[in-house]
DNA sequence: TGCCATGGTCCCACTCACTGGAACATCGGC
DNA sequence: GCCGATGTTCCAGTGAGTGGGACCATGGCA
């Protein structure tokens, strides 16, 4: 890992994955065309790093071009925290599905975004998020849920760099009040038509770990209603966690 | 990647993946040293890749090693057949749960394991398999399944030469009916207690592209009620994927 | 308190694995 | 049959990656 100046990976790890999240970047398929122009890496040298790739099935060739192999479908599966929060919050999210039957989120802060862990489909339709997507923390519920109780200001201060004054104004005092309440909302704020509501969960420390949240149609999903059984799970949650560690 | 002589990586990309796998495998977390040893590489060089994949957040510190991060998870939330099988999946295994109440997976092909790519649970507990993970081909329902129409000789093959020549001759009797019923039953060959029932899900070519398959207890689960549900949800898959790719 | 064992990181001269420009295939489309 | 666009292969040159060893934690033990 020499330089990593300017934006031109040198070392082969940077250009593997600057391969492998341009493909994720990209729905649906790439070419090795596509993929030397996006990265900047020389046509050649991708060819051989992605057919390096295909023979180990990390990536796999499709019809019109390269897509994500089983491989990292399986690793993907092993990841720690998705495992060690899907088996804590199953049983939790089974039970407010039953009293909701809305769309609900586990997720996680990744960088200044949130990324989904775990996803039930409830009615809505077309489904906003699935797990591993990623939602924006300014404006989603799992995000201001989040932010409100983050500790790395420098997250919150680039989360808050990418607003206008007076949308940081807003999100300020909207975190303030999550902060006593444990609940935040998107009323369509991300979505259109959809609103969602999130709650915190917190580590012993009081860090957050992860917001559990559900979505449904602004039209007739009672946000008020929401509330204490959103807060309700993600106490669940937190203190289901507490107990998986010991 | 020159020499894959022997089985000790030299090209940074086999290391990389071969490291990957190493924490994969190693069920929970993995040390520096521990990956040195299993995957022969010098460990100061193990150190070094390890510190990069941390940085990239491909893998992630744990209080007691490295395990799986959060960036490979997206990446295989990704992946195309487990994504293009869940779409044209779920509401066929929502008909198959809904009769039968068992746990259910779909699985493809992959070496000559059998990886699981949609994993509902039923009553069956401890679950026997979960999504992402592999289950041999020689015993399970799943396996027979697929191995039954697969057209690969040599993965068959191989599969084979991991028998004794009585069971060998055992399975290719059972992959003969399979043939022509359509339906491949494990009786607690890969899990004591649990009985399998799988169906194979083919291309329009007839080539097997993935498996069904209703697991549950051996003590009351009655396996000749479930070979029609599950042989009605494969075809209903199989008619389900023809008509995505168009 | 000192000592050893264990696990992890860092340094830096050497060298071989990786690079990438260019030539070569391959596939339509007109 | 020509052209443009995409993917692959070749190979000499070289700098990215290597890894032995020094170094820095811990923590158990006497």
């Amino acid at each position: 890992m020499r330089s990593a100046l300017r934006d031109e990976p040198v070392s082969v790890l940077d250009r593997i994955l600057a391969i492998l999240d341009t493909v994720r970047e990209s729905h649906g398929t790439t070419t090795i065309t596509q993929l030397a122009l996006a990265t900047g890496i020389p046509k050649s040298t991708v060819s051989r790093l992605v057919g390096d790739l295909i023979r180990q099935r990390y990536l796999t060739r499709a019809e019109d071009g390269v897509v994500i192999g089983l491989r990292l479908f399986e690793l993907g599966a092993r990841a720690s925290t998705p495992r060690r929060l899907s088996i804590a919050a199953l049983p939790v999210l089974a039970e407010l599905f039953n009293a909701t039957g809305e769309h609900l989120n586990v997720a996680v802060q990744e960088g200044r975004d949130m990324l989904s862990v775990i996803s039930v489909r409830g009615r809505l339709r077309p489904v906003p998020s699935r797990a591993g997507v990623r939602v924006p923390s300014a404006t989603t519920a799992l995000g201001k849920a989040v932010l409100a109780f983050t500790s790395d200001e420098s997250i919150l201060a680039s989360v808050m760099a990418g607003l206008d004054p007076q949308r940081r104004h807003m999100l300020e005092r909207e975190l303030a009040t999550v902060r006593t309440e444990s609940v935040a909302v998107d009323r369509c704020e991300t979505f259109p038509g959809v609103v969602g509501v999130a709650s915190p969960v917190l580590s012993p420390e009081r860090l957050p770990v992860a917001a559990i949240s559900v979505a449904g149609p602004v039209t007739n999903m009672d946000a008020n209603r929401m509330m204490p059984l959103v807060r309700h799970a993600a106490l669940a949650l937190t203190h289901r966690l507490a107990l998986q560690v010991a």
